[in-house]
DNA sequence: TGACTGACAGATATTGAAATCTGTTAGCGA
DNA sequence: TCGCTAACAGATTTCAATATCTGTCAGTCA
């Protein structure tokens, strides 16, 4: 029945996910993918409202399949304090892996991530829930001593900016990395563990 | 004796930070700071070798004036952990003022922080020696309880980023920003100031 | 002599006309 | 009716000609 396989919000992201790598954030036109797909650039405008609403997909998308091992470590069970550390750590590696093998796709969401659209807030704000997670895990445990999971959950992934954040990405060559990484999560695990003074 | 002022370097530098304040980093050329100063543009590569090298001088004089309170802080007595927050919360006041109130040199700063120049590492280095002040002071004062102060002392500076790279500048207008940066801050903090286990 | 000028080559930026793209919509065909 | 096409207006991008800029240097002048 499906000679002609019909056109699915799911086959065009794929298609453009593709067009994106090959052409570049830059180059790649809503026309690209229609030609790829093999309709009219009319067609896709059926499923997606403009082209800003399908480059989000497409890297809302991206940005979901690469940080899928993270939900698991926040899921799993364990000390809270080593699975906090291999969640960071996680996700530095993640982003490392993807600005070295997927340049293209992780311009798009460099330029995504500047303009502070919605869909990056969004994700944002899915990762810190993770980390909270964790962290009340940890209170429970009572292994860690945290007044505002919430708080200092955000606490901590923006302290960690500097190493998953795109716009520092030029800097992730530094060979002293590894040692700056360890530096931080010290810090930061010191201050989470410590028993609270006020 | 001085009928026809001499040219000099600082009066050159001088002259370009107005330039660049009325013309904004895109259009200010060369040209443009050798007719306001009335000579010819050759004139100018005869003090400083590039247009880039100008440029640079431009913002490492901005730059340090802009954060000299902060050197008086280091410098200070008292008590550490005190010193260290209100050194901390100047930085971000300094760089959030300026944002505000003089935006095209801020763009210039954030162009050489994009290009992660030899100048802007130098005054990254410069402050990170000024916080390794503090923590060492801290040390002494039995406050902080701190192995590698160096390394600490860049991952405090790294961990603040979000608050004081202008990369996420555009982030600065969120109502949270306050309540975000008391989080960070009592989390480092207590890293800081809690007994080391290893 | 040594700070400065002015002319120059090559690189970069500007400009305006033409081409292409985005987003809309009337209408075709199954 | 539903999914698509094709034609369109206005916005954006491209392209190539032109202008301006960067960086150099031989030569001027005090």
């Amino acid at each position: 029945m499906n000679e002609t396989v019909v056109l699915t919000p799911e086959r065009i992201l794929e298609v453009t996910e593709d067009v994106l790598r090959r052409f570049g954030l830059a180059k790649a036109t809503v026309v690209d993918v229609a030609r790829a797909l093999d309709v009219s650039h009319g067609s896709v405008y059926r499923h997606f409202p403009s082209k800003a609403s399908l480059r989000d997909a497409v890297a809302k998308r991206w940005l979901d399949r690469a940080n899928a091992p993270l939900e698991k470590i926040a899921e799993g069970s364990g000390p809270a304090p080593a699975r906090l550390e291999r969640w960071l750590r996680t996700m530095f590696s993640i982003k490392y892996k993807k600005v070295c093998d997927d340049p293209e796709m992780f311009a798009t969401y460099l330029a995504l991530a500047q303009e502070a659209r919605e869909m990056v807030k969004a994700h944002k704000d899915r990762l810190v829930d993770q980390i909270a997670h964790i962290l009340s895990d940890g209170v429970k445990q009572g292994a860690f001593h945290v007044t505002d999971v919430k708080a200092t959950a955000r606490a901590i992934f923006e302290a960690s900016s500097r190493f998953h954040h795109p716009a520092h990405s030029e800097e992730w060559r530094d060979p002293a990395l590894p040692a700056r990484i360890d530096a931080l999560l010290a810090l930061l695990l010191r201050g989470l563990e410590a028993p609270r003074k006020r």
